[in-house]
DNA sequence: TCTGGGGTCCTAGGACCC
DNA sequence: TCTGGGGTCCTAGGACCC
């Protein structure tokens, strides 16, 4: 008798199982990939580290020159986008040739929403499918809901199978700390524990309302509701539409000057401004964000008196907002956010 | 370890209006 | 008149995720 489940897709180590496929001698190497590939250049972070480069204790969100002190001997590369953005939508292909709905979750993974008897067997046909076709491995998770199944896929790892669901969520989770959920952090999980939650099952246990007087009317009682293993259920297959888009830049060395931070917030407006005419959206709203040396972030925004997509209108609203900040401290990074409209709103 | 870039959603507070 | 309450819009910031 078949019933509806949910598969979390995950590719293993994506970004470097990419590279690795272009340069096969890169294979069993310490590769970090991130920024320019220059590991010399400050304020630049690795996006990804092979298991061999891990083992030096290098990781992703690692400075660069940090992976380098720590691993000379890695291979440092460029991160090259499009070349992921090409890998994933083979996958994702291969993917939908199957008779399962499929529901694309950035680059390296997706949902699959299937009628089967044998989730399993359904998992290995997709892991041999995408391995046959692509050369790249995945892990699969299966659950009742996408959050079980994304749980579930990250146990599988490395290239496995793992079935998370309520008949074994307690026994699996509830000695778990309560950010081994997906969508409870560091933050939310130290003031959690700072109220006396600190296991997946203490969470669970807590009253809601209470939960809704510390973290707010939808957030407190969703946070019980991830640690009852509870989530969204429903995969959708209709191409996300954006919310909005976004330019920012960390410079290798601070700028002080008035003039050039201008010139930089009317650059990255007119490149937001291309990428909304690329996509064809209207902007409704202009944000600039600016992070001061050492590491402050602010943000001033404007909603526009109407939608647009001229660059013109658009450095010229950035640069307006810009003229509310104090500018007084050096500034180590500029971005240009926008807003969409949307439609049938 | 001196901390990227690109997203989404929620919350709180003030303005404004009736 | 010195003062209520609700609804909505806008802004700034925080948290999370890949």
């Amino acid at each position: 008798m078949s019933r509806e489940w949910i598969l979390h897709v995950d590719l293993d180590q994506f970004i470097a199982a990419v590279e690795i496929l272009r340069n096969p001698e890169l294979r069993g190497k310490p590769v970090v990939v991130g920024g320019s590939g220059d590991p010399a250049q400050p304020r630049t972070v690795a996006a990804t580290a092979t298991y061999e480069a891990r083992e030096h204790g290098v990781h992703s969100g690692m400075p660069l020159r940090t992976a380098l002190r720590r691993c000379p001997e890695a291979v440092f590369l460029p991160s090259d986008p499009p070349a992921y953005e090409a890998a994933s939508e083979r996958v994702m292909a291969v993917l939908r040739e199957f008779p399962v709905r499929v529901e694309v979750w950035g680059w390296d993974e997706a949902f699959v929403g299937a009628a089967t008897d044998d989730p399993e067997a359904l998992a290995a046909e997709l892991q041999q499918a995408v391995r046959a076709r692509t050369e790249l491995s995945c892990s699969v998770g299966i659950g009742d809901n996408k959050h079980q199944a994304k749980l579930a896929s990250a146990f599988a790892k490395p290239a496995g199978i793992y079935r998370l669901t309520g008949d074994n969520w307690a026994e699996v989770m509830n000695d778990r700390p309560t950010d081994a959920l997906w969508g409870i952090g560091a933050r939310i999980s130290k003031r959690l524990a700072a109220l006396g939650l600190h296991t997946v099952a203490q969470l669970a246990a807590a009253d809601p309302a209470d939960l809704a007087g510390h973290f707010g009317p939808t957030n407190g009682p969703w946070y019980r509701y991830l640690a009852l293993g509870k989530g969204e259920a429903e995969v959708v297959t209709t191409p996300w539409v954006a919310r909005g888009h976004s330019r920012e830049t960390t410079f290798p060395h601070d700028l002080t000057d008035r003039a050039e931070i201008t010139r930089h917030v009317t650059e990255l407006a007119e490149r937001v401004a291309r990428d909304a005419v690329a996509e064809g959206r209207q902007v409704i709203r202009v944000s600039v964000k600016v992070r001061f040396a050492p590491f402050l972030t602010r943000t001033r925004q404007s909603k526009l008196p109407a939608p647009t997509t001229d660059a013109g209108a658009l450095s010229a609203a950035a640069v307006s907002v810009l003229g509310r900040f104090d500018l007084d401290r050096p500034v180590r990074l500029l971005g240009v956010a926008v807003d969409y409209t949307m439609p049938d709103t």
